[in-house]
RNA sequence: CGCGGGGUGGAGCAGUCUGGUAGCUCGUCAGGCUCAUAACCUGAAGGUCGCACGUUCAAAUCGUGUCCCCGCAA
C-alpha cells in the first residue's frame, strides 16, 4: 500500500505518525508552503513537515497543486491512496483522481453533520453530546464525499474544544489505519451522505467569541468551551478585552440582577448574571497579560460586585 | 523578514532615559482592636528583576544575542 499524505497541523501529523508506524508506505508528503507566522517573526515548519523530515520522507510544498510538473511528480509515485488531513486548501478533482484507488479525508465530525473548517468547535458550541470521526472518499466539494468509515465519540460536560480535539487525535489514527487495512483487502462500503442532514461548521472568527450576557448561561458556557483555544469567548472589562477560559453554570436564586452584573466574588472566582441563571467565572485571560485564575484577576483589578460586564 | 505592546514576590504597577540598599497599592499569613466586618492598627512571609553573554568597582537599568507572553493581521 503506497500512500501520499497531504496535511499541515498537529492533528494531521498525529495521523501521519500512525501511518508510518503501521505497515503502509508513505512515499511522500505534501504540505502548504512555509509561512512566517506573523507575531515575533517566527518561521517554523508545519508539524507534518517535521514528522516527515524526521522519517526521511520527501516533502513537497507547491504553491499551486495543479502545476503540470508537480502533477507529473505526484503521478510518478504510483500511489494507491492519497490521505488528506487539514491541508488547508481544496484539492482539485484532477489531483484527487491521481491515486489508483481514491483519495480519503479524515474529518472531525459525524458527517453529514458539521461540514467545514471547525467541526469540533461547533459541536461543543451547539451543546451536542456526541461527535466523532468520519473518513470519506474525497470529491471536489468540501467534505461531501461518500462515507468509508466512522467512529463516534461522546462529548462530556467537562469537555472543551481542546480536550475533544485530543480525543479525536486518539481515535482518528486508529480509525484511519483500520480503514486503510480494510481498503487494502477490498473490504469497504461507500455510503452516500444524506444531503437533508447536512449542517455546516464554518471557520471561526473573532466576533463569535463576544459574550452576550443576555443569553442563557448554558449557551454562554458552551461558547466558552467551544471557542478554545482560539478565538475564545470574551467580554469587555473597562474597555479592554477579557477572555473567559473556564466557567461553570451557577444557579441563581434571585432574578433581580442585570445581565452581565457581578453578583459575588470569592476564591473560586466571580459570579456573573446571565439569563435565568449565572456563570461562575473560574479562569480568565486579560488583554496584555497572561492567563490566570479569576481570583487572581480580582486581586489586581478593581472588580466589585455590581460591576456590569459589557 | 507584516504592524505593535509586554516579561520586576500571588495580582496590578513604578523604577530603565541619567547604572549605586528591591519600591508602591492590593492580596496572603499571624497578632491586636471591635458586638461584628470586606473596615482599622501592628508585624511577618513571599523576588533567579524572562534567560545568557558582555561593559563596569558596581547592572532591573547600558550593549549584543536569545526564549516566552499578548493585541492586530491572517
Amino acid at each position: 500500500m503506497k500512500i501520499i499524505f497531504f496535511g499541515s497541523d498537529d492533528f494531521a501529523a498525529t495521523h501521519l505518525e500512525a501511518l508510518i508506524n503501521s505497515k503502509v508506505k508513505v512515499c511522500a508528503c505534501v504540505c502548504p508552503p512555509d509561512k512566517s507566522k506573523g507575531r515575533g517573526m517566527k518561521v517554523s515548519y508545519s508539524p507534518v513537515k517535521e514528522v516527515a523530515l524526521k522519517n526521511n520522507i520527501e516533502v513537497f510544498q507547491p504553491l499551486d497543486l495543479t502545476y503540470p510538473a508537480f502533477m507529473d511528480k505526484l503521478k510518478s509515485f504510483q500511489a494507491d491512496l492519497f490521505v488528506v488531513i487539514a491541508y488547508g486548501k481544496i484539492l482539485p478533482q484532477a489531483v484527487l483522481d491521481i491515486p489508483k484507488i481514491f483519495s480519503i479525508n479524515v474529518h472531525a465530525s459525524l458527517l453529514p453533520q458539521y461540514r467545514g473548517a471547525a467541526p469540533i468547535n461547533w459541536a461543543i458550541i451547539n451543546g451536542d453530546k456526541e461527535s466523532g470521526i468520519t473518513i470519506i472518499k474525497m470529491n471536489a466539494k468540501m467534505d461531501a464525499g461518500e462515507i468509508v468509515s466512522s467512529a463516534s465519540i461522546a462529548i462530556l460536560d467537562s469537555d472543551t474544544a481542546i480536550t475533544l480535539r485530543a480525543k479525536m487525535m486518539q481515535e482518528g489514527p486508529r480509525l484511519l489505519t483500520a480503514t486503510i487495512k480494510g481498503i487494502e483487502k477490498g473490504i469497504y462500503n461507500l455510503i452516500l451522505q444524506d444531503e437533508k442532514k447536512v449542517t455546516l461548521a464554518p471557520k471561526l472568527n473573532k466576533d463569535l467569541g463576544k459574550i452576550d450576557w443576555k443569553e442563557d448561561a448554558n449557551l454562554i458556557n458552551n461558547k466558552i468551551r467551544g471557542l478554545l483555544p482560539w478565538p475564545s469567548a470574551y467580554t469587555s472589562f473597562q474597555g479592554k478585552m477579557l477572555k473567559v477560559l473556564s466557567a461553570q453554570v451557577f444557579q441563581l436564586v434571585s432574578k433581580e440582577h442585570k445581565a452581565g452584573e457581578v453578583i459575588s466574588l470569592d476564591k473560586n472566582g466571580f459570579v456573573v448574571a446571565a439569563k435565568n441563571s449565572a456563570l461562575l467565572i473560574k479562569e480568565v485571560h486579560p488583554q496584555d497579560s497572561k492567563q490566570m485564575s479569576a481570583f487572581d484577576f480580582t486581586l489586581g483589578h478593581d472588580l466589585k460586585s455590581g460591576y456590569i460586564f459589557g
